[in-house]
DNA sequence: ACCACCTGCTAACTTTCCTTTGCATGTGGA
DNA sequence: TCCACATGCAAAGGAAAGTTAGCAGGTGGT
């Protein structure tokens, strides 16, 4: 936890760097919900919640469980996960050697700029 | 600088969320560097380069400076501004309420609602 | 003058993210 | 049975982000 690597690192900002989610995290920190419920809370439709919902949850900050309500229905429950990341230029030098990012397609192992 | 705006702690997040930025951040804590020497280290075009400094140059990340190299050229350097932002539920849940989100502009305290 | 650097910008494209709409399903209660 | 509420998922459109390619201008050294 304290030394993520960096494409959870990536996971996890990329999580957290909407509006809504930042607001479901607060939402869940007050008391774990069902998603029809807090759709209601955040004022967005379903459909949209569990898209981010799905997104924390990849990122492992929130996890889902279904449980029986009083009425006996299947109730899909979501709860933080404790977090603490500490994000400093050192944390992040830290971790970017571990990023496996698909991106570094690019040639150019010279050095020079130039073009075709 | 402690307890960022939740505009701001959203830009900061946003302006993470991405390996080159990372990479970026990395670079600049071991030395700061002008640009196209940073695009030749990182082997990204200078446009690319200087679209992503822009992001962190906007969550104040980073900054910007001309200054005049050895030779007497103007170089823009770049360098990092020291930030240490700990991202905790109970951070975000603070910061969330200084949302100025202009999707859903909302109050209902109690959290008790029917659905439109 | 020419070359080797540096800077900045825009137009256009591709990809990813966000969001809505709509449908299909299951369960308990009146 | 019908209603109310829960779940899930996919298609589709629009908005934002990422990326490339190309042009234009500046300075110093040879």
């Amino acid at each position: 936890m304290t030394e993520p690597t960096g494409d959870q690192l990536l996971r996890q900002l990329g999580a957290l760097g909407n509006p809504h989610r930042l607001r479901i995290v607060a939402a869940l920190l007050a008391e774990r919900t069902y998603v029809s419920k807090l759709a209601r809370e955040l004022r967005i439709s379903r459909a949209l919640l569990q898209v981010h919902l799905r997104k924390l949850e990849a990122a492992g900050l929130v996890t889902a469980s279904f449980e029986i309500g009083e009425d006996g229905k299947t109730l899909r429950f979501y709860e933080l996960t404790p977090f603490s990341v500490v994000l400093t230029p050192q944390a992040i030098a830290a971790a970017v050697p571990t990023l496996t990012t698909p991106d570094s397609v690019q040639g150019n192992a010279d050095g020079k700029e130039g073009r075709p």
